[in-house]
RNA sequence: GCGAGAGUGGCGGAACCUGGCAGACGCGCUGGACUUAGGAUCCAGUGCCCGAAAGGGCGUGGGAGUUCAAAUCUCCCCUCUCGCACCA
C-alpha cells in the first residue's frame, strides 16, 4: 500500500466532521437564492445490511447530489426506509422477533453503513414508512382517495397465495407463482380494496410522452402496462335466449368473418348457457380448473382448448348464427370477457377453429392473392381489400376501420371504444406489517372513514403471528371492535393493511416537509422542491412503483395539493452488480459484500471501482472488474498517485505550471463537466486520471501544478468525497469543506491546443500525421500535408485529382483510380 | 411471436450524439529499474499479421449502400441481453 494514502485513517475522521458540521442539510433560508435541486434515491427496503446493488445505486445518486451542490445548487438529498412489508412478518414467524424490532434493527444497520460510506444525506429529513407519524398520513391520503371515490371495495376474483396467506396484485404474480415465495397462486373470490387507477389510464399514458429524460425501455414498459387499444364494442345476441352480449374488437373491419363466439371460462353467463345448451357436464371441468389456477396463469392454458356451449350467437352485422364456446384463451380480465372469433384473420382464432372444425371465412384479401378459408394454413392479419362484407366490399383496410365504426354507430349495432389492459390497483393485504386501512364497518352506516383527528389507526403490538387462518389483525381479540365514528353504535375496523406500494407512492413528498403535523406535506414546500431533479434507482421498479407514484401525483394535483402532474421528469436506472455472469445470491454463494471492501480499501475505492467500471446503466460483473479480493484495486493505486501529485504540487508552491498542464486542466474541466451532466462517471474518472498523469509529468520536470491540483481535487469530490476532502483541507490547507467549494470553470481559449496533429490521408487512408499550428490556413495545411513523408510515398506516381482539406485536422488527397 | 437495447484488443470499456488519427482510461501481460522483497513503487512496451528496421497489409458480428472518408449514417442478415407475451 502506498505510504501516503490510507483510507482507514482518513475516512472515519471525515464522517464525524461532516456530521458535526451539518454539511449536507438542505437550506430552507428564505434569502437563499440558489437554484434548488432534488436528488432523490429510491428508498431502500431494510432487509439486512446494504448489498452491492445499494452501493452502486447510491454511489451514483450521491455523485449527482454532490456535483449539483458544487455547481451551486441548493441540494435536497434525503434518505428514508420503505419499512413495511412481508419479510418483517416472516422474520417474526421464523425468529420470534417482533416486526418493528427486526425492522428498526436493520434500519439502524443500514443507516450506519450509509454514514460510513459517506453519503451526503440530509439526515434531518429521515423517514420510515412504518413510523406511526408516517403511516398516519398514508391513511390520511387513503381517506382523500376514498372521499373522491378513488378507493372502493368490491368482491373480486383475486390471486391468493396459500403460503403467505394473502391476496396478491396481478403484478405480484409471476408465471402463476407468488413473486415473493414462489408458491403456485390460486384464485379466490374475496372483497378487496382497490384504487381506481383506471380512471387515470389515459392521462398516465399521455404523459409518458413528456418523460423524455427516462430510459426508453422504461417508457415502453409503462406504455405496454397501460395497454391502450382502439377499436369498437359490438353487441351480439344469444340466439336461444335473446340475451345481449357485447364484445370488444380492434378489428371491426373483420366482423363479417366472425364464425364463432367465445366466452371466458369464468364468464358469469357460462353456466347458464351451458345448462341451456345441455353441455354443462363437459364445461364444468374447465370451470373448476380455472378456479384453481391464478388469474394470470397463462402457462397452463392450452390455446386450442375449449368446449361448445350448445348455444349460438347472432352476428349483428349479417344475422349469421355462430356457435358459442367457452375457452381459457379468452381472458375474463380483459375487454368484456367475450370475443367474436375471426379465424381467417386472427391466428389464435384460426388455431381454435381448425381444432374444433369451425369454418374459416376470409373477408380481407391481400393484393394479388385470393384467400380461401378452407385451404388457408394460417391466419392473415395484414392489410388488403374487404370482401364478403356487405356494404364494405372493395374497401381498403385498415384505412376503412373508421368507416366501419361510423356505420356500426349509425346502425345502432356498436360503437367506437377504447380498452385498457391496466386494471384497478388492488391495495388491501391480509397482513399485519402495513398501514391499517382507516375504515370502520358499521352495520348501520356501512363503510365509515376514521376521522382525521383519530389518525393514525395504530397497529396493535400484542399480536399472534402463527401462520394460517385469519390475518393477525383480524385474529386480534380486541383491536377491531370500535364505536362507529358516525352513529356511535358497535362496529368493527377494517382488518386489512395497505400494499407497501402505497407507502412508497408519496414518500418523496414527505421529504419536502419533514415532521409537518398538519398534513402529509406542505403544498408550498413540495412545489418549491419538486418535481424531482434526478431520480435514481433500480429498473425493477420500472412499472409498478413509478406508475403508482405518477398516479398519486396526478390525484394530488387534482386535489389541489401539488402544482405538477409528473413527479420524476428525470430517471436514471443503475445496472445490476453481478458475479461471474450470474446474479449474486445466497444459494449460489457468490455474494460480494460492500463493507469488507470498505474496511480494507475504503469507501472511496469502492465507489470509484463501481463508477469507473462502465456506464452507470450497464451491469457490472464484479469478478471481471475487481477480480481477486486481495489484489489492490487500480483506482486505489490511482488515489495514491493523486495524493502524491497534489502533495508534490503543494511542495512546489507557486512555481509556474507548464502550458500543456494548464491546457490539460481546462480541457479536463470542460470534459468532466460534460460527463457529469450526462452521468458518465466512468469517462469523467478517466479524464481525471489523465490530468493526474499530466501533473506528474509537470512535477517530474520540476514545474508547478498547484492550480491543477485544486481543480482536480474539486472534481474528485463527487466521486471520492473522502479523499477529496483530505486533499482539500489537509494537503491544500483550505479552511472549509471541499463539498462547499465551487466547481472549477474553464477558459474556452485554453481548450484549444496551439499545435494539433494534422492527419494526412491519401484516398481516405491515413498516410502520415504531422504537427501543425491549430490556426494553420487551408493553404498551409495542404502544403504541409503534401510535403509529409507519408504523402510523398503514397502519392508517388499518382495524379491528385481532388484535395479535401479540413484544416487543421485533416487533409485527404484523392488520386486517380 | 412482439418491443427495446447491445455486438469494438486477453478483460472492463473509450471514440457513436456531431462521419475525419480506432482502441482513451484502467486491468492483465512482457521486459527493465529500485530495492534488508512490498497488499509495493517507478520506467518502457503491448490490436493482429509480415518485416532486423524503415515500412506495409489487415482490423470495430456478417453482407450491401451512401461518401473523398463509415465503429459512427441507411438497408438486410446473424448472435446475445432485457422487457412483454393468449390483450381479442
Amino acid at each position: 500500500m502506498s505510504r501516503r494514502y490510507d483510507a482507514s485513517k482518513i475516512e472515519p475522521r471525515w464522517v464525524a466532521a461532516w456530521e458535526a458540521e451539518g454539511l449536507y442539510r438542505a437550506s430552507e433560508e428564505p434569502g437563499d437564492e440558489r437554484p434548488r435541486f432534488y436528488a432523490l434515491d429510491m428508498f431502500p427496503y431494510p432487509s439486512g445490511d446494504l448489498h452491492m446493488g445499494h452501493a452502486e445505486a447510491f454511489s451514483g445518486g450521491d455523485a449527482v447530489a454532490r456535483y449539483r451542490a458544487l455547481r451551486g445548487d441548493n441540494v435536497l438529498h434525503p434518505i428514508g426506509w420503505d419499512a413495511f412489508g412481508l419479510p418483517a412478518e416472516n422474520a417474526a414467524i421464523k425468529r420470534g422477533a417482533a416486526p418493528p424490532t427486526w425492522t428498526y434493527a436493520n434500519i439502524e444497520q443500514q443507516a450506519a453503513t450509509f454514514k460510513r460510506l459517506g453519503m451526503s444525506f440530509d439526515w434531518s429529513r429521515r423517514l420510515q414508512s412504518c413510523d406511526p407519524e408516517y403511516y398516519r398520513w398514508t391513511q390520511w391520503l387513503f381517506l382523500r382517495f376514498f372521499a373522491k371515490g378513488l378507493a372502493y371495495r368490491k368482491a373480486s376474483p383475486v390471486n391468493w397465495c396459500p403460503t403467505d396467506a394473502t391476496v396478491l396484485a396481478n403484478e405480484q404474480v409471476v408465471q402463476g407463482a407468488c413473486e415473493r415465495c414462489g408458491s403456485m397462486v390460486e384464485r379466490r373470490d374475496l372483497t378487496q380494496w382497490f384504487f381506481k387507477i383506471t380512471d387515470y389510464a389515459q392521462r398516465l399514458l399521455d404523459d409518458v410522452d413528456t418523460l423524455v429524460e427516462w430510459p426508453e425501455r422504461v417508457l415502453t414498459m409503462q406504455r405496454n402496462w397501460i395497454g391502450r387499444s382502439e377499436g369498437a364494442e359490438v353487441t351480439f345476441t344469444i340466439a336461444e335466449t335473446g340475451e345481449e352480449m357485447t364484445v370488444f374488437t380492434t378489428r371491426p373491419d373483420t366482423l363479417w368473418g366472425a364464425t364463432f363466439f367465445v366466452l371466458a371460462v369464468e364468464h358469469p353467463a357460462v353456466r347458464g348457457l351451458a345448462e341451456l345448451g345441455g353441455t354443462w357436464a363437459q364445461v364444468e371441468p374447465l370451470v373448476r380448473r380455472a378456479e384453481q389456477t391464478s388469474l394470470v396463469d397463462r402457462e397452463a392454458a392450452d390455446t386450442k382448448e375449449g368446449v361448445f356451449l350448445g348455444v349460438h350467437a347472432v352476428n349483428p352485422v349479417n344475422g349469421a348464427r355462430i356457435p358459442c364456446f367457452a375457452a381459457p384463451y379468452v381472458l375474463m380480465g380483459y375487454g368484456t370477457g367475450a370475443i367474436m372469433a375471426v379465424p381467417a384473420h386472427d391466428q389464435r382464432d384460426f388455431d381454435f377453429a381448425r381444432r374444433h372444425g369451425v369454418p374459416v371465412r376470409a373477408v380481407i384479401q391481400p393484393e394479388g392473392e385470393t384467400l380461401d378459408g378452407d385451404t388457408m394454413t394460417e391466419a392473415y392479419a395484414g392489410e388488403g381489400v374487404i370482401v364478403n362484407s356487405g356494404p364494405f366490399d372493395g374497401r381498403p383496410t385498415p384505412d376503412s376501420i373508421g368507416e366501419v365504426i361510423a356505420w356500426l354507430e349509425s346502425e345502432g349495432r356498436g360503437h367506437g371504444a377504447i380498452n385498457f389492459r391496466l386494471r384497478d390497483w388492488l391495495l388491501s393485504r391480509q397482513r399485519y406489517w402495513g398501514a391499517p386501512i382507516p375504515i370502520v364497518h358499521c352495520p348501520t352506516c356501512g363503510e365509515v372513514a376514521v376521522p382525521d383527528d383519530q389518525l393514525p389507526v395504530r397497529l396493535p403490538e400484542d399480536v399472534d403471528f402463527t401462520p394460517g387462518g385469519d390475518s393477525p389483525l383480524a385474529r386480534h381479540p380486541t383491536w377491531k371492535y370500535v364505536a362507529c365514528p358516525s352513529c356511535g353504535g358497535d362496529a368493527v375496523r377494517d382488518t386489512d393493511t395497505m400494499d407497501t406500494f402505497v407507502d412508497s407512492s408519496w414518500y418523496f413528498f414527505r421529504y419536502c416537509s419533514p415532521g409537518y403535523q398538519q398534513g402529509p406535506f406542505r403544498t408550498e414546500d413540495v412545489n418549491r422542491w419538486m418535481p424531482v431533479g434526478q431520480y435514481t434507482g433500480g429498473v425493477e421498479h420500472a412499472i409498478l412503483h413509478l406508475l403508482y407514484s405518477r398516479f398519486f401525483t396526478k390525484v394530488l394535483f387534482d386535489l389541489g395539493m401539488v402544482g405538477f402532474t409528473e413527479p420524476f421528469p428525470r430517471l436514471m436506472n443503475q445496472g445490476q452488480v453481478i458475479y461471474d455472469g450470474a446474479s449474486m445470491s445466497k444459494s449460489k454463494g457468490n455474494i460480494v459484500e460492500p463493507m469488507p471492501i470498505v474496511e480494507r480499501w475504503g469507501a472511496d475505492t469502492m465507489r470509484l471501482t463501481i463508477l469507473f467500471a462502465g456506464p452507470f446503466e450497464d451491469d457490472i460483473d464484479w469478478k471481471l472488474i475487481a477480480g481477486d479480493a486481495d489484489k489492490r484495486p487500480g483506482v486505489h493505486a490511482w488515489l495514491g498517485r493523486v495524493f502524491a501529485a497534489v502533495g508534490g504540487a503543494v511542495a512546489r508552491g507557486d512555481a509556474a505550471e507548464p502550458d500543456a498542464l494548464v491546457r490539460r486542466t481546462h480541457r479536463t474541466i470542460k470534459g468532466v463537466t460534460d460527463d457529469m451532466d450526462r452521468f458518465r462517471f466512468n469517462t469523467a474518472i478517466s479524464k481525471l486520471m489523465v490530468l493526474t498523469n499530466e501533473m506528474r509529468s509537470a512535477l517530474d520536470a520540476g514545474a508547478g501544478a498547484l492550480s491543477a491540483a485544486r481543480a482536480l481535487t474539486v472534481m474528485l469530490a463527487p466521486l471520492a468525497p473522502f479523499a477529496a476532502e483530505e486533499l482539500w483541507r489537509v494537503e491544500l490547507g483550505q479552511a472549509t469543506s471541499v463539498h462547499r467549494a465551487s466547481w472549477p470553470t474553464f477558459d474556452p481559449a485554453l481548450i484549444v491546443e496551439d499545435t494539433v496533429t494534422l492527419v494526412v490521408q491519401v484516398d481516405g487512408k491515413v498516410r502520415d500525421k504531422v504537427p501543425v499550428a491549430s490556426d494553420a490556413s487551408e493553404e498551409d495545411a495542404v502544403a504541409i500535408a503534401r510535403a509529409s513523408a507519408g504523402a510523398q510515398r503514397a502519392l508517388e506516381g499518382h495524379e491528385v485529382v481532388k484535395v479535401i482539406a479540413r484544416p487543421p485536422k485533416l487533409v485527404n488527397f484523392v488520386v486517380k483510380n
